[in-house]
DNA sequence: CATTGTCCCTGGAAGC
DNA sequence: TGCTTCCAGGGACAAT
């Protein structure tokens, strides 16, 4: 599933081939897969130049001469390729530029979306902060869990909170935060914020390392498929033995979402010494 | 306002 | 073997 590190995974690689690069053709074989009108969508975007590809969350954003702009959002299955895939059937909409350059949206479950943009700011900003970025600091996250007193685990999930952490990855940072994910989020204390922080920033950092997570259909733009699920500790490992004290990983339902954790290393007191 | 629930979607797994 | 049912989860939206 397309988080963080998956998207910019994507990003990294697509950008030198297509910034700067003239959008000659949209070809979309669902045109569900806009959000509002297919043909004016088309005729706002067709023959403008993209003159960055930028990133924020899971959004990828597409950045025209125009001022305008076009977001992808890969949701659960979608993925960017650079040829036509193996299952043609699974391709929602073709990208053409100049170049020869073309991506393939391909999404199984056909949850992706691409959303024409106006405004990039006015986009970006019901967003929360860049995880990676130098806005995301423990006093601005302290400043937000306060607000709330859901689950720690269902705040990490909220794009208002932070823009970009998926199930797995949050389920990984609070592993390594040594945070139950019942936590309420209005009951941590400051020292914990600060290692939840600080364990984000080092999840999404050797995701994308490894080039993502393909633990389903995420592929690289060119095919391959990323490493980082060998490095996850509990995210997908519900049975399995904890790599820090032996226990077996369980799994527990937040919101209908599953959250695997340790039972022995995460707290749900927030006196623990991490 | 804060929080929880529903829906969308498909294919693989599980159950009978 | 073949059918049905459930589940995976991101985010918009509805309901409480």
């Amino acid at each position: 599933m397309p988080e963080l590190p998956e998207v910019e995974t994507i990003r990294t690689a697509i950008e030198p081939l297509i910034r700067g690069e003239r959008l000659i053709e949209i070809e979309l074989r669902d045109r569900t897969i806009i959000r509002g009108d297919a043909e004016a969508f088309r005729s706002s975007v067709m023959n403008t130049r993209v003159t960055d590809v930028t990133r924020r969350g899971k959004h990828l954003l597409l950045l025209l001469e125009t001022g305008r702009g076009i977001a992808l959002h890969l949701r659960m299955t979608g993925s960017l390729l650079l040829k036509e895939p193996e299952r043609p059937n699974r391709v929602r909409a073709v990208l053409s530029f100049a170049n020869g350059t073309r991506l393939f949206f391909s999404d199984m479950r056909r949850l992706g979306t691409i959303t024409p943009v106006e405004s990039i700011e006015d986009y970006i900003c019901r967003l929360g902060p860049e995880p990676l970025g130098d806005e995301f600091t423990p006093d601005r996250l302290a400043c937000c869990l306060a607000k709330h007193r859901i689950p720690v685990k269902a705040a990490l999930l909220d794009q208002h909170i932070v823009a970009g952490i998926g199930n797995m990855y949050a389920d990984e940072a609070l592993f390594e935060a040594g945070m139950h994910p019942l936590t309420p989020a209005n009951a941590l204390r400051d020292e914990q914020i600060f290692h939840l922080c600080q364990a984000i920033r080092a999840v999404l950092e050797r995701a994308i390392t490894c080039q993502g997570a393909s633990i389903n259909t995420y592929a690289l733009p060119n095919g391959e498929r990323g490493t980082a699920h060998d490095t996850f500790r509990v995210a997908h490992k519900q049975g399995a033995p904890c790599p820090e004290c032996g226990a077996t990983i369980a799994r527990l339902m937040i919101r209908k979402r599953g959250a695997c954790y340790c039972p022995s290393c995460q707290h749900l007191r927030n006196d623990s010494t991490v």
